[in-house]
Parts: C-alpha cells; sequence; structure tokens
DNA sequence: CATGAATGAGTTTTCATTCAT
DNA sequence: TATGAATGAAAACTCATTCAT
C-alpha cells in the first residue's frame, strides 16, 4: 500500500502546485487530493518539506526519463545534443504543473538545502550530457558551449512561464537549435 | 516623512529576502528592520503584498537605472546592445539581496498577478530594448535575436543563483558576447 | 500467547517510559519495542492507560517481590525493618528504568485514580510492613517511626533522581540505617 | 503591560496545572484562564515550555521567599534549622495547586534540562541553608544531617500528595523536628 | 504619526484508537 | 490472532491585520 499511497501524494502534490501556482499549499489540500487524510500523508512521508522533496524529484526524474529515451535514437554526437534541446522542450513529459512545480521549486531551492542538491544534479547532469555529446563537435570549447546552452534552455524555460503570448516551445528549439548550427559551422 | 518610511520599509524587505532567500519572511521583522513597528509598515503600505509589489518595482527600477546609465554612454548600435548584456551583470547595482530577491520574485510572479504585471514590464523592455540596439545589425532576425539574447541573460542568471561553483557575472557576459560576435559576423 | 505479549507490553512500556524519563510515549513505539503492532497492544489492553496501569503495577510488584524475599530471612524484628530498608535501595530490584518510571507514576498518580490507588497500596504496604517490625521496638511509637521511615525512603529516592552527584543507594541506607539505630536506643 | 501580562500567565499556569494536576495542559487553556488569546501568550514567552519553566521558576520563588522570611527572626543556629523545616510546610505559601505543580514539575525535571536545572538549584539550596545552620551544632555531621533532614522534607512532601487521609503538614514537622532534636541531643 | 497589544485563523504535526483484512 | 492502514481530533505555533491609545 504504501508506494501507492506515497505516489498518490506525490502526484497531488505536483497538481496542487501547479494549480496554486505556488509552494503555498497545505498538507491537508495534498492528502484530499490524493483522497487520504492529512495524518495519513505525514504517516508515509513524515514532513511537508520531505513531500515537496520527493515531488521534486519525481519531477527532475521524468526529465531525466525523457532526456534518456530522446538519446537513445540518436546515433551521431550531433544528433545527440540535439537530442537534449529538444527533449527538454517535449510537451508530452512537461505537462503545465510540472513546468509550474520545477520554476517553484528553482526558486524554493536558495532556501532549502535539500532541494538544492537536487536541482545541482539536475545542472550537472545537463552540463556533462551537453559536453559529451559537444567534444567530438568542438574542439576544447566544449565546456563552454555546454554552458551556454544550458543557459539558453533554462532561459527560454523560465521566460515562457511570465510571456502568455511569448514563444512556444517550437520556437525555442528552433533559436536554440540556430545557435547550435552556427557553433558547429564556426567554432571560432 | 513618509517617502523615507516606505523607502526604509521597501529596503528592508529586499534584505530580509535576501537574507531568507525566501519570501517567507514576515512584516515584523521587515518592519522591525526598517526601525519600525509593524503597525507602521501596514499603515504605510495596507497589506504584506504591497511591500512585497514595491520592493519588486525597486528592484526592477534599479536594474532599469543601471541599463540606462550604461545605453547612455554607447554611441553605435553594437554599443547599445553590449551594453544591455554588460549592465545585466554589472554586480554595481545587482547586491546579493536584490539578485536572491529577483528569483523569488520571478517564481512569485506566476500566482500574484500584480507582480506578475510587473516581470512583464520588465521582459518587455529587454527585449525592445535589445531589437531597438539589434534592428539596424541584423535584417529582420532582430526579434528572434533579441529573444534569444534575453534568454540567455535570464538562463545564467538563474543557474548562477545554484552554482556556487558556477560561472562568473565576468563568464557570462564573455559568452554571451561571443553569441552575439558570431551573429554579427554571420547573421544566416 | 496471550500473557507473553502483556508481559512483553508492560516491560516494554517501562524501558520506553524509562528512555524517554517522561510518560510521553507513544503505544506505536511500546508496541515496536515489544515487538508487535500498535493494534495488537490495543487489542490485548484496551487503551494506553490501561498499558501503564499494567506497568505501574509491575514495578510495584517487583518492588514487593524484593521487600518480601529481603524479608524471609530477617530473623528479629529489627532484621526487618532493617530489610525493608536496605531492600527498597536494592538496586538488583530496581533498574533505572523501573526507577525513572516509578518517579512519573508517583506523579501521573495526581491525576490518575487507577495509578493513584496503587500507590496509596504501596504506601499501606510499606507503612504497614515498617509498623510490623517496629511494634516490638518502640512502644506506641512504631506509627509515628514508621512514618519517618518512610519518608525517608522516599525522600532520597527522588533526590536521587536529580542529583546526578547526589547520594549513592548505599549511602541513602547507611543513613536511614543511622537514624533507625538512633530511634531505637533512644526511643524517647 | 509585559511585565503584567507575563505574571498573569505564569499565575494561570500553576492554577491550570493544580486544576489538571497535571502538565498535560494547552497553552489555550492557560490563556483563556489568563483572559488572553494563545497568540499572545506565545508572544510574550515564545514556547509553551518557556510558560512552564517561568511557572516553576516561580514556585521556587515563592518557596525561597518563605524560607528566607522564616530564616529572618532565626537568631540561633537551631532556630535557623528548625525555621527551615517548619517554613517548608507553611502552607501560607503553598497553596494546593503549587503543590501539585511542584511534585509535576519534579518529575518534569527527568526529561527537562531547564527545569532540572532549576530543581537543583532548589535542592543544592535546601541542603546549604541546612548545612550553614547545622555546623555549630554538629561536629562534622552538617553535611550528612543536612542529606537526612532534606529527605525527610521532600520525602513527607510527596507522601501526602498521595495520602488523602496522610499526615498534616503541621505533623510532618513535628516528626522532623523529633528526629532533629534526637540527632542534637546525641550527634553519634 | 506611531506604537505594540491583541486577535484568530490557518498550518504542521502527533497519536490514540478503530477496523478491514 | 495479528497487521498496519486510516482517521480525526487536538495542540503548538506563526502572522497578517486591526485598533485603542
Amino acid at each position: 500500500m504504501e508506494p501507492i499511497r506515497r505516489d498518490a501524494l506525490v502526484q497531488a502534490a505536483i497538481a496542487e502546485i501547479g494549480a496554486a501556482r505556488s509552494l503555498d499549499v497545505s498538507v491537508s489540500k495534498i492528502a484530499k487530493r490524493a483522497g487520504m487524510s492529512s495524518g495519513l500523508a505525514h504517516h508515509y512521508f513524515g514532513s511537508k518539506d520531505q513531500i515537496f522533496l520527493a515531488a521534486a524529484r519525481e519531477i527532475l526524474r521524468d526529465y531525466q526519463t525523457t532526456i534518456l529515451a530522446a538519446l537513445k535514437t540518436a546515433r551521431t554526437p550531433r544528433a545527440r545534443v540535439e537530442a537534449i534541446i529538444a527533449g527538454s522542450f517535449e510537451d508530452a513529459c512537461f505537462e503545465p504543473a510540472a513546468v509550474t512545480a520545477w520554476m517553484q521549486f528553482y526558486a524554493n531551492s536558495q532556501s532549502n538545502p535539500d532541494v538544492q542538491k537536487l536541482m545541482r544534479i539536475y545542472h550537472q547532469r545537463l552540463r556533462s550530457n551537453l559536453v559529451f555529446g559537444l567534444r567530438p563537435l568542438v574542439n576544447g570549447k566544449a565546456a563552454d558551449v555546454a554552458e551556454t546552452l544550458a543557459a539558453m534552455i533554462d532561459g527560454f524555460y523560465i521566460r515562457q512561464s511570465l510571456t502568455a503570448d511569448g514563444l512556444s516551445n517550437r520556437q525555442a528549439v528552433v533559436l536554440i537549435l540556430q545557435h547550435l548550427d552556427q557553433i558547429l559551422r564556426d567554432p571560432q
């Protein structure tokens, strides 16, 4: 029973955060959405922070899964890099609630060491995935190029959260790929 | 007296948010830091949300001021664009507390319409400043290039908030300027 | 099976109270220490209060057993009284957890009628045991002397619970026996 | 206002503990008895533990005051010792609620370091007050005699809390003074 | 203008107890 | 018997907000 309940709570937490567009959600609300009492939520997670931590972990796990799936079909280094970029904006995996929650956890990571640790892992992973693909393509510039691409990915991400009329995911991918094209044509 | 009190509260709010690395700060703490009672804080602002809103406005105003100062000395379109990029990372204007608060308000804007409005204005302004500089430099691509540059700026910004060992402001500027160089050399 | 389970719970309750140095222990913790579920604990005892009551009874029973054993070897009235005094501080019977629990139940007896009844029986028993031994030794003063001795026993007991650097059990016994000596030499 | 409120809360806490004959009383109840909201109680004391600590301190302070007043009129060493004994049972100072609370805090001191510190001070004070009076009276035996007298005082105290039909305060004083008489007549 | 006293609602958390299996 | 899932009540604590002074 425990894994079922825990999963229900994690999903409910993401949904609740998504609905409130903020981390100001109560355990009671989360538990109610998950169809159980707040007492049970505490029984399984011990504290609200642990529920949130599990939710953050889930979101990043989903992201990682999407990226890995995209990488599996990539045969060339360049395809790998493009897969990471495209995968990062694949809306199949990121329903709106998860995107909102991601943003909230990003901010929360500044004051919450556990969430920060999680976010740093995400950062590291994005960077190293990019570097691995870029190394054969750009001589000695892989680290810098990866850093720039990562910044573009995160940057488009958060800008989208603000601009209802903003760029679509697809446009973001197009612009990042244009940058990549240019780098690969002329690595300076 | 009123403007002095209001300003003290706004600065205290930013400092308090910076110290807590979160918006979970109480009006009492803010008021105490500003050297007055919580009652007076309410007297001047009506509510906590209004204090926060004023703080967000202040941060963006400071940013805008820095950018405008940088633009004033720029004589060519290219210099204008470079001024915006460099100005965005000038640490003279962004002390750590303001940077932290900016990130928190960014997240907060998702659930707070007033803050959202403010953030959208910032977005618009950054975009149009860039477009204005870029239009003479890139044929018809100004909007897209501006979008990409803005994403890079915001992206480097938030990534720095997570990576203690991350890129310095200076490195971020270098990388963005490299991208700009490349765009201007070969606008595709 | 039932008596084994009940006994395990009682021993676990005493141990848990000893570890917490307070009656603020949960049924779950007690049950876990006894190697069973909290549900089973309720099945056997009906309520937490009943578990506590059984624990208090157990502690007093152990005390009584020790005293009776000490009395069995006593051949003279004086030996009987000395046996009660020495037996009360025999650490063979009172492991630290039981001493702590005794103190907690002592306080608890003020608000819990069932525990109070138990404690009063202990009081009566101590008093009548002493009186029985003292009657042949002190003319008509047995009741008062017993009362004084009982107060000394309980008094040393609780003072030890506070003073880490306090008197040892042995010293307490020596001082009480000195008092007894004096009384018997000169019963006034 | 603060000292008035704090005092009201301390008195209410003692009264509430006395009424419940246990430390299981809620801050709300205490606050209500003191005529204010629970929020205000927290505002002034920070936590329930601090309220309790202040209550324990108050009880011991009252005790100390009574003892000091009794000592003031004592002209001889023996009168000093007798004043301490009689003062300890003077019901003018110890209304029932305080007696009950004292017993509860005694038990509580086992798990609460702050209360323990307080209780140890009380212990030390009782011991040293007695020793100071006894030294001129008993050669080199002052420490032991003081220890015994202190045990008798505490012992009669807690036994009274259990025995509705038990000894009165006056009888306790008589018995302790008899012991003192005997010691002083024949210090062994 | 200014204080800080005061409230009360809201949140997290704990647990005894019950009950379906 | 035995489990542990599940509840819900109760309590501590925090804070925005109000208001008398």
